[in-house]
DNA sequence: CGATTCTAGTCAGGGCTCTTGCCTGGAAAG
DNA sequence: CTTTCCAGGCAAGAGCCCTGACTAGAATCG
């Protein structure tokens, strides 16, 4: 049973990938090995070319003592692509082992966007981040401003719901610019990864609510984002809540009779909701009422400690303040607060996960060289 | 690095939990090791005094060839309490590692339920149950009729809510009657627990609607009751929903509003809302409205796979079809359909715990054998 | 009734990975 | 130039596992 000796690689490849580069002595003392073990272990990963002495050597005033040589991850372990998908254009940015940035590209998308324009601005990111990427992505995590169906990665139309970026099927598009898996899930579960990731103390269990064109919600439950059977999980346009004359209705009718949709659109005129919220107190409230309700759904089916809001206009202080008193009426008590990450929250997640799921595949490549040996 | 021998004697120890009694032959084949790994692996665990030669012997008709010696845990590595608290009773049982019930006591409660009265009724059966079992109890784990502080264990009651069981604190109760931890959940997640145990094939995603003299939720998100940061996920009773007149009101209102609660109570008359809901049609309309609003949220938010209902009169087919119809009018689909477990599924679900705690405890038990050697 | 057959369990030898202890190489400090 | 100090390699030994051969003992067969 070869067992030890791969939890060993794996430390060793774990403990690289977080300090970029280390001696074998550094290591050895870093996890907690002997000499010879981190020594044989380096020589097993470099001959599977997984890492390399990087030619740097130590001496930089440790003092006296015998130059040591730095390995780190090789250069060519390969990248993960994070793509970020929404209404206004599309993002690609190829992420290393460390979580760093190595290439980036960007298109807009003009309004309203369709399928096949969408597809293909996909297509030209990705390509333009890989090939300016310093090695080939593996793999692919994608951000979608539309529902995904878990089973399949593909957007997912709701009915009355805003189809923001429209039928798409991220898997068949990213797959010929990876050589591995392509990981699909809706922008508001990836900004509650980046929230989670942010937060200190840690948040285990915690409701976003994402306000923008479209409006969505991501719970997570005892650490991770729960996307539920089909991957619709949080999708709350239909959630029944308290509408501007009190009457009950769903959440979205509230914004189609506050005149907050854009034309011939279900989607919301971020803008016009704004400056009418600042102008109009009624209005304000009559949000504060019905997104008051949704939380309050939230609180007793899910049981967050906190409610994180985030959007387009789910950071705005006055809109906050109405939510928190549309909710205060309930017996339940719940932290409403605005979101950490603001600039682009849902990309944010996704590049932490495709660094998180690059890195798992390096050490599923370690396990893997052995077992199957040249 | 002794991280493979802990890995053997545990993979021993569950597959004799699986199989009760082997041979040191058939444990090398079933687990796929060598004789002599099998052989030094049963040394061990006998001398921590985990599993004992049984005295059996083998050649019953295997024919000829030498006898082997059967061996298995041994009877006093203990037992699990389950203990079930209601308000019209308490029930203990001392299941073993093979998940049996070894012993079982039950006691009834005058109704109201009295804190005090519970809990002498929880000491006397605990006491019972553990006297009469064939091993000291070390572990027990604690169904409740009332929401679950997650932190704590102990019974919280939420405004306008039933309080079934009242103030009562199991962990501190059962902590004489056991060497280990106590752990308590509500019911309705045990039920929900017993019923994913049932499911054939396995249902990771779905939700759990009881409805008896109280009304509650469990939500099961990959494969798991997901309990939110306090214990109170899914306690429903103040979800808005749609009242018999149409207008938005919580869900517990609804029972007040038709008179089926029990007189100066918030619990709900099981015995008179099922004979009016026989006798009068709109009024089942009325609570599968209801109901039906409570699944639109339960789907919006946490997306399903299925809804099952149980509990008193959550079984009722005449209540389901009510509630299919009032559920029917909503944007998503879901398949709602009668709980599996009918008998004490709360005590079921309990008990599976139980018995999976126990062998959790005594594999750890092994480990720790050899990590502090005698 | 003795020889054969068949299986449970043990023993011996070897491989793998880990560890400790010792040694060598080599640069900086004095 | 000598001393100091650290990176790294080598050798020996321990622990766990495996394979293959051996022993023990009962059932079956001729």
């Amino acid at each position: 049973m070869d067992l030890v000796r791969a939890t060993t690689d794996e430390r060793v490849l774990r403990t690289l990938m977080e300090h970029r580069r280390l001696t074998r002595a550094e290591l050895a003392v870093l996890i907690g090995i002997s000499k010879p073990t981190a020594g044989e272990s380096v020589r097993r990963l470099t001959d599977a070319g997984l890492i390399a002495d990087t030619g740097e050597r130590t001496a930089g005033g440790r003092g006296r003592g015998r130059v040591g040589s730095y390995y780190a991850l090789r250069q060519d372990v390969g990248t993960a692509l994070a793509v970020g998908i929404g209404p206004e254009g599309v993002i690609a940015e190829a992420v290393d082992a460390y979580g760093e940035v190595a290439a980036r590209a960007e298109q807009e998308i003009s309004r309203p966007a369709r399928p096949a324009q969408v597809a293909a601005a996909v297509r030209t990111v990705a390509a333009d981040a890989a090939t300016r990427a310093p090695a080939p992505p593996r793999l692919a995590v994608v951000s979608a401003a539309d529902p995904v169906d878990r089973a399949t990665g593909r957007l997912v139309q709701l009915p009355d719901a805003p189809f923001l970026v429209g039928e798409l099927d991220p898997v068949t598009v990213l797959a010929p610019y990876v050589t591995g898996p392509v990981a699909v899930d809706n922008d508001v579960n990836w900004a509650a990864q980046a929230e989670r990731a942010a937060a200190n103390p840690p948040l285990a269990d915690f409701a976003y609510l994402y306000l923008g064109e479209g409006l969505g919600c991501a719970l997570v439950s005892d650490g991770e984002v729960r996307r539920g059977a089909t991957g619709l999980a949080g999708e709350i346009a239909h959630l029944v809540t308290t509408g501007p004359q009190g009457r009950a209705m769903p959440l979205t009718g509230v914004f189609a009779e506050l005149g907050l949709h854009r034309p011939g659109s279900a989607a919301i005129d971020v803008d016009r909701l704004l400056s009418a919220a600042t102008a109009s107190p009624p209005l304000r409230e009559a949000l504060g009422r019905a997104l008051g309700g949704v939380i309050a759904a939230l609180v007793a089916l899910a049981d967050p400690a906190a409610v994180v809001v985030g959007g387009p206009w789910g950071g705005n202080e006055a809109i906050l303040d109405a939510v928190r008193a549309g909710f205060a009426g309930g017996p339940r008590k719940v932290a409403i607060r605005a979101a950490a990450t603001t600039a682009l929250p849902a990309l944010t997640g996704a590049r932490l996960d495709a660094a998180s799921r690059l890195r798992a595949a390096i050490v599923a490549a370690a396990g893997a060289a052995h077992a199957i040996p040249s």
